[in-house]
DNA sequence: CTAGGACCTGACGTCGACGTCAGGGTCAAG
DNA sequence: CTTGACCCTGACGTCGACGTCAGGTCCTAG
């Protein structure tokens, strides 16, 4: 695959791509003339990327768990890591699952206060229009 | 309470509150002498601008739904980006989660094939020691 | 052969949440 | 009155994950 069809498919830009090869995080072959061809897999990979970032990991976190995924034989350290990652994953999951709460609570509070307003915009079937 | 006590007790730093006034949120009285002056609640908001943060918020985004703290009255708008945010933090909860079950699953496929080693660092009763 | 869309390599710009340094007041204790 | 810890206001530095622009190459359709 060409890099703009494996950015499209991922929902990533063509930079990104060529950001993450730069980190080592995604490896290509190369035509020729120089350009870019990924396998397949190269999809998933950068989605698994993309969530990694979005879980707050930095480029070296990923670096570091990614080959975790190539291959199936994982050194100690490799295998420390791994766990290490998992475990921050569930402390942010723990504090997101807090942090949410805490906005439940604002809106309950909020909906005790506001007794006679709609408590979902777009689900009242109430007469706001005509 | 001072700038100082304040900062030690939310476990940020002292640029950190100060940047946060800047931003407005987080007013403080002053002494003559242009001292900052906080009243005990300001540890426990400065704790949830923290977690707002964390959760991926930006200055703009906390901004719009803290005054929801301050009063139990709130206007249309109020409510629609508190329940907006809300909406947000539960997508990123989604997301998280769905990796960190990601990241199992590859724990688990390397345990399949490490049969021989311990499976969590110090919890291992084994013979490590001497 | 030619147009134009996709690709290439630098290399600088960005944005947010502070860190940090400079230069100078403030305040409770001795 | 002095010392040392704490506080003040600018204002520039940082770091990561790209965005974006410049200048040039490649390739496929007509």
């Amino acid at each position: 695959m060409r890099i703009g069809e494996v950015a499209a498919e991922a929902g990533v830009s063509v930079r990104a791509l060529r950001y993450y090869e730069e980190q080592g995080l995604l490896d290509a072959e190369r035509t020729a003339s120089g350009q870019r061809r990924y396998p397949p897999g190269a999809v998933d990979r950068v989605r698994f990327i993309q969530s990694l970032y979005a879980a707050g990991l930095g480029s070296k976190a990923v670096l570091r768990i990614l080959p975790c995924m190539d291959r199936g034989v994982l050194t100690d350290d490799m295998y420390e890591r791994l766990l290490a990652e998992r475990a921050r994953v569930q402390a942010q999951l723990d504090d997101l699952t807090a942090t949410r709460d805490k906005l439940d609570d604002v809106i309950r509070l909020s909906e005790a206060h506001r007794p006679g307003r709609a408590h979902h915009a777009g689900a009242d079937a109430c007469a706001t229009a005509s």
